[in-house]
DNA sequence: TATTGTTATACTCTATAACTATA
DNA sequence: TATAGTTATAGAGTATAACAATA
């Protein structure tokens, strides 16, 4: 471990070494830095939080898709989906029609302002990917991307 | 990427290939899967948040830090700390003495109870640092939470 | 009877601003 | 004037249960 100068201007750090060594503790403090870099590139100048913009993408690469099939996607709860695309709606962002196969069911689809905002969302998503991992090589990123997967997967196999 | 085979009952699922490239996606995923796995092993079981398990052991290997310590080192607020303190005072884990040197500043120790439980809980994040990374190898392991600091870092060198 | 989606509610977490007491 | 910590309040995110419409 590179020995960390302290850039803090009075407090002197604590020792975290306790927690290093969980792999929940490292994902939870990475998890904060990525946020905070959608924040500054995608969240504020678009108005979008994580999961909106997540949707929206989805929703531009998956035209038509149910809010069922978000849910699994986004990893949330049904209601919550509904709050969500009742947020997204009131934007003009999306569009809900009612399933002619199943009529319980719903598609959703983007308005041409959605459309519009997921690919200019998509686009800066790949200007703050280039920012975020400037630590770390081409390799090494591909190599944290397959690990994290296997970790994602494996309570749900 | 190995060929997935959806264990979904009805719902297909939907293409997430659009995200997939994305760092920050894929360490919202991880941390899903290791939130849950926390709450399972220490969460439920000893009654503690993710927040309240790392401010627990911190101070048994920070003895006496300081709530400004804590705030930095668990990356909240100066008045989320204060509440996180309050309830694991009002628990009895926790004791808040006055500064002799700094009549401004705190120092926060731990009471036997408290403890007792952090060094508990300590121990079971051993058992369920097995069982996340079951499909990792050890040198995986390792690869993964070292890239992981890089990312964690580049935010705040 | 089961499923899709909605509503209502509550609980947690977090962020901000305003306050106190010390320095 | 600046800092450590608190209080109060509001906002976002998420979870549950109860419900309507449809299968």
């Amino acid at each position: 471990m590179p020995p960390r100068h302290d850039t803090e201007k009075k407090t002197p750090g604590i020792d975290q070494s306790c927690l290093q060594h969980l792999l929940g503790y490292q994902i939870a403090r990475a998890d904060i830095t990525t946020r905070r870099a959608f924040s500054e590139h995608i969240g504020k100048p678009l108005e979008l939080s994580p999961v909106e913009f997540s949707c929206l993408v989805l929703l531009a690469f998956n035209p038509g898709a149910t809010p069922k099939q978000l849910a699994t996607a986004l990893a949330m709860v049904a209601p919550a989906v509904t709050v969500l695309l009742d947020r997204l709606d009131k934007r003009g962002l999306i569009e809900r029609v009612r399933s002619d196969s199943d009529r319980r069911a719903q598609h959703v689809t983007l308005t041409p302002a959605g459309t519009e905002l997921a690919l200019k969302a998509h686009a800066q998503s790949l200007d703050m990917e280039r920012e975020v991992v400037t630590a770390l090589s081409a390799a090494e990123r591909a190599i944290l991307v397959e690990l994290l997967q296997k970790v994602a997967r494996a309570a749900q196999p």
